[in-house]
DNA sequence: CTCCGGTAGTTGAATGTTGAAGTATTATTC
DNA sequence: GAATAATACTTCAACATTCAACTACCGGAG
């Protein structure tokens, strides 16, 4: 890894005054944000943001049962990063795993009672917590203006974006 | 503006159509963006996001010296894991550690010539990859708009805000 | 001076996350 | 129809982060 000067082709290109103020201004949400939302949910309900999210992409599915790769798509994470997740919620009894009868790979996951009771419990105060870190302090004449703007942003990190497509693609 | 009244009865107060959608952009951002900048720095030059910024703000103060607790507060990070940050950073030589003359408990943070070359090296890829996720796909005109609607979400995380001083505090 | 509370930082155990390697099953190619 | 590749996870080890002690030091009260 050498590198000593900026190369005319890529150079470096730094932030622009204008986005500099805007990462300045988001750099300390995406810190903070979930670090709050992490120790809410740890301390009033003993889960992580990652699991309460599991559980309600879980929920949002009319039959309650997803295979594992839906479900890391949904939630954004990897499959790994699921795959452990799944396993402590199954030991709680909110989950449960079974194998497709169609393609014996294929992990179904489904929410049970408890499942679907533990995240009616812990809705309201994470919903409070994401009102009080967010929406309480934005204009409601704003967000739609944000969401346009943001909308772009979330869809390049997801990786369905043209732009991305750019990229050279793996053969 | 901002008033919970909201007895302690079943009232949720669930997001508004226009929060949630507001709400469905950020969340994958929140999880994506961060994860993506941790596995560019990882990958390129062996270092966290975080240990990032700590270089960066030891950079940014003119005399290349800070007591942790400033440190804390400029990376929105806890002092524990700062510290453990920086005794990583520390054996790889890109900082030093000493104890403040006039006050034995403060532990003033250097950062070495070898750490000034580090961010050097790294910052060029890692603001590459900030413009990548976030600024390429931002019309320019609406980056002040942004920072404005921002930067108050920006202050209720941090805590330096009024009404999140107000917070009440659960049994 | 001595005790005592508060401040600054460190450490350690427990937990969560990651990336690589491993397992089981299905699809494809020859 | 065997060999090979690809898919869908799972597991493991390394590492990062958190939370709760714990140490060291300072400032004041008596």
């Amino acid at each position: 890894m050498s590198e000593s000067k900026a190369d005319s082709t890529t150079e470096p290109r730094w932030l622009s005054a204008a986005e500099n103020q805007a990462w300045r201004a988001l750099l300390p949400i995406l810190e903070l944000v979930p670090a709050a939302i992490d120790a809410q949910l740890k301390r009033d309900h003993g889960i992580t943001r990652f699991e309460y999210n599991v559980l309600a992409m879980m929920s949002d599915s009319t039959d309650n049962t997803r295979p594992m790769t839906d479900l890391a798509v949904m939630t954004n994470g990897s499959l790994s990063r699921l795959s452990h997740a799944v396993g402590k919620l199954e030991t709680r009894g909110w989950l449960v795993r079974y194998a497709s009868g169609e393609d014996r790979r294929i992990s179904l996951i489904s929410l049970t009672e408890e499942g679907r009771a533990m995240l009616e419990k812990a809705a309201p105060s994470h919903v409070g917590e994401v009102r009080r870190l967010v929406f309480d302090v934005i204009d409601p004449a704003n967000l739609a203006a944000l969401t346009e703007i943001l909308l772009p942003v979330a869809a390049r990190s997801i990786g369905d974006d043209d732009a991305g497509a750019a990229e050279p693609s793996r053969p």
